[in-house]
DNA sequence: CTTGACCTTCCAGTCATTGGAAGCTTTATC
DNA sequence: GATAAAGCTTCCAATGACTGGAAGGTCAAG
């Protein structure tokens, strides 16, 4: 298989195989004697499990983690429920920040006429550092 | 003000006031003889509200246009809606899109045991690429 | 023998910063 | 006035995870 076929075969992109090994995520890949990079079956599945890795939003560092502990018969799986939960952790925290983000823009969206007139309370909000909102008790 | 001042009066470090100049987000300061850059209180301003911006995810490209909607007094509120609401449709997505990620692998971690054994749903699932998993319909 | 579809490497760019190095200027202290 | 520390200047490089392009080698079909 050249890198091509493992392209097609994984769903990773050529380009992308060629990083992944450049940056030592997956082994260096056998050649042949002109020097085109050839795959097996086995260099297939491992890119699956890269792609999927990604799916879920893992990082490439912790997606060397769970490659060597695929290919570790005597992994525990507490150690990979571990790994996975620590994402999650981080995901959580992201949704967390996006979610105040929307929330705050919503709110200042729906306080805003939108219309040709130029008062505006989004960019109020941005002028005055989002300090002082309606909702907020006065001191 | 030197550019230090400018830093503390606006909460965005000096180092990122130089990027923002280069880029043309903010305009070039003046300098003095010496060549150091001099802010006014206005110049402040405009990095608070950049900063604010930037705390609620807006893009640099899009700051530029809030910018732009923030010194335009003719400008309409309902083009400043219009770019706050393209921003909460994009952080909505980003949302949806962590949030699968987060449960599903919620939804594995918590079917695994994560004791000493080997066995994992987890890493089962990455190899054999989501498609199949305990609660959906086998065709 | 040529065309076109592959493959190779290397370099550059993305986004929004952050860090460091090397070299000025200003301010404070002695 | 000398000196040291703090702050300013520019430029270059790195981050993460790709993506794109240029320049050139290789292979199979017509």
């Amino acid at each position: 298989m050249t890198i091509g076929d493992a392209a097609k075969a994984s769903g990773v992109n050529a380009k992308l195989i060629r990083y992944y090994e450049s940056i030592g995520l997956i082994p260096e890949a056998g050649r042949t004697a002109a020097g085109y990079r050839v795959y097996s079956s086995s260099d297939v599945n491992v890119l699956r499990f890269v792609k999927r890795a990604r799916t879920l939003g893992f990082s490439i560092e912790r997606i060397q983690i769970l490659v060597g502990l695929w290919q570790d018969r005597s992994r525990s799986s507490a150690e990979v429920k571990r790994v996975a939960l620590d994402h999650v952790t981080e995901l959580e925290a992201k949704i967390a920040e996006l979610r105040a983000m929307s929330d705050t823009l919503k709110h200042l969206a729906h306080a805003c006429h939108g219309d040709e007139r130029p008062d505006c309370p989004i960019l109020r909000d941005l002028e005055e550092g989002g300090g002082s909102c309606c909702h907020e008790p006065q001191p």
